[in-house]
DNA sequence: TCAATATGTGAGTGATTACTCATATTTTGG
DNA sequence: CCAAAATATGAGTAATCACTCACATATTGA
């Protein structure tokens, strides 16, 4: 009757996989986290569900995540990262482009990052408010911001701090509602995200 | 984490204050879980501490909320019923203007409406999509809707069930975001959703 | 071949928490 | 003044869940 201490969340760093074998065990757990975070909801998520639903045991779980919210944070970490390398092939395509068709590749690498999987898109964005961020992840998000007020810049926009904000979030809102609601027609989605954009920089439409 | 219990979450009817100290428990406890769902987050929102905040007891609590999501429930229907108002009165009073005046009115009682304590309503908006809401508060949401198609069918705007979507979807992000970095000029904040709303439905800013 | 190392296992532990119920107190109507 | 109704109480109960640890199995490299 081994008495043990409680089980508390330890901050102690976790192993880096180093077979092959060990990242398939990550990739299924992390794979599986978002399944479940889809299906049930950030209420549902639970370690041990996670880890039976990857086929692992909770104790490999707990190998390579220091606790659950590490979970979270690594899939939130992966996508800013998806999307703000999105981000910088446009920006890279069209640094000799006017603003307008600079813009315009910016919504649409934004559009198509949060196509594939919306549901797991909104499910990350809520739940990226619960749970502590890495550092690298926080670091994306200033990186993506830094990269639209340089593109905004570039182009002589007043106030690019706040525009940037203010683009981020209306496209944010208008892309992920309409993607939910099961719109397909990307091209008249980015039609009508250009449209407010546009209004909001003063700029004609393309 | 929350979760069911033993005892079957009952759907029971709870009772209805009839005395005036009855609906000052239930005042209390509704002002308290305000608190903790700001200060402690979704996570922190339990029924035992909300009972305790509220200088109430648990079981007082239980008579007159089934469970705990009924307490965020009902958060949430009281918040769509004051924006529903509001958009009301924007809308009663501009039956005669032209579109940009009409809605820059219904921006205007929407920021006003998110002004008052920011931190809830983005608190509220989070959680509303955690639990199941009232057949009332799913009705008001329509409602609020069925406004906003409202005014815009009446200036002849095309696509009124997308436009109202995207219009929300626009305003709340942008409005949210503001507001919770602290913003308080709200004048900039009106005229930067304004432009962002009128290039959307292409016409002038006024 | 064979240690050393990496990886995997899952029952068990303590903490948390949604909700009940038997009972006590207050208010009301006549 | 008094019963019935309304309201309040909070210890107790069972369920859930994050996390550990002692041990088993697989892989590597020399």
């Amino acid at each position: 009757m081994p008495v043990k201490t409680s089980a508390q969340p330890s901050a102690n760093p976790r192993k880096k996989p180093r077979q092959a074998r060990a990242q398939a065990t990550v990739d299924a757990i992390l794979q599986a986290a978002a399944h479940i975070l889809v299906g049930q909801g950030f209420e549902g998520f639970n370690t041990n569900v996670v880890a039976e639903r990857a086929g692992a045991s909770v104790g490999s779980l707990y190998q390579y995540f220091p606790n659950k919210e590490a979970i979270i944070s690594e899939m939130v970490r992966a996508k800013r990262a998806r999307l703000l390398n999105g981000l910088q092939a446009a920006e890279a395509a069209h640094q000799e482009s006017e603003l307008p068709e600079a813009l315009a590749a910016l919504v649409a690498a934004t559009i198509a990052h949060q196509k594939g999987w919306p549901q797991l898109s909104q499910a990350l964005d809520r739940a990226a408010a619960l749970v502590p961020l890495s550092v690298e992840g926080t670091a994306l998000t200033a990186a993506i911001l830094e990269l639209l007020q340089r593109v905004l810049r570039r182009h002589d926009v007043a106030d690019v701090e706040i525009a940037a904000l203010d683009l981020l979030s209306l496209c944010r809102g208008m892309i992920d509602g309409a993607l939910l609601r099961g719109e397909t027609d990307t091209a008249a989605l980015q039609a009508r995200v250009m449209r407010a954009a546009s209004g909001y920089l003063g700029i004609a439409v393309t």
